[in-house]
DNA sequence: CGTTACGTTTACGTTAACGTCAGCTTTGCT
DNA sequence: AGCAAAGCTGACGTTAACGTAAACGTAACG
């Protein structure tokens, strides 16, 4: 913990992600390392940031949806007709979210449903084959 | 009810998908319409699959994905290792899916914290402008 | 029988999120 | 001084999932 900042490559082993890819949400205003020359250092801000951005990837939001959403997380005092818009868009999401919860939940049980159907298929093919021995 | 079938533009309306959408699917075997002269007639079968299509997507499943768990659905015989494949498939798409539900809560429970933030802040902000009234 | 509407095929265009490659600095050894 | 490693900046390539436009078929309508 000598400076607090990491340079490109810990950032790629730490996150399991390439440089290209850091560059690009760099480029994109979803992450803002500061500069040591040419070099970029990325501070822990910018780990926060990146942390966030890889989960609501996994939630098949966009990154400019992202990049809005970080700002509701990072908004240390803006203006209130920002902080309010930001917040209105949360709230969207938020109700698109656990929609996709509920509806994730409904497949999970239908695949379950479908899988032990497959089992059972298997299981009795099974027995012929025993049978037939 | 007269034919059982339904042509493209009844398809379209009734899912709110585009023709090329159903004539892409249908080119990357999702979907295969019967054939009427040269225009497509969707049957009953391809209004199962195409809601099952619709929800995999939702899910952030790729459409190859979600052509390979199809086959498990409508695999009324298929051989014995092809099940077997698709459960596998199917089983890490599960696991998958309920990995992600979870995530997902855990993102829910701290956007709710964030918003449950930003109220309190506008909270304030309007008591300000109250004050100075 | 012309044209309006709907459908088809073929093919090139588009967007998101990077991958990849070339060419140039900078930095750390030796 | 020489050189390789690490990083940087363009800039073009790639994949998925369609969009869009051109050119054609055909079926009903007035």
């Amino acid at each position: 913990m000598t400076t607090d900042t990491m340079n490109i490559r810990e950032m790629c082993d730490a996150f399991d992600v390439t440089p290209r890819t850091l560059r690009f949400y760099e480029s994109k205003e979803l992450l803002f390392p500061i500069r040591e020359g040419q070099k970029r250092l990325f501070t822990k801000r910018d780990r926060a940031r990146l942390k966030l951005i890889l989960r609501g990837k996994r939630f098949g939001f966009s990154l400019e949806e992202i990049r809005q959403l970080l700002d509701l997380y990072y908004m240390g005092d803006g203006q209130e007709a920002q902080l309010f818009k930001t917040c209105e868009l949360a709230e969207r999401h938020l109700a698109e979210m656990q929609a996709q919860k509920a509806e994730l939940g409904e497949a999970i049980a239908e695949l379950k449903e479908q899988m032990a159907w497959g089992a059972e298929k298997l299981a009795a093919l099974a027995k012929q084959k025993t049978a037939a021995a």
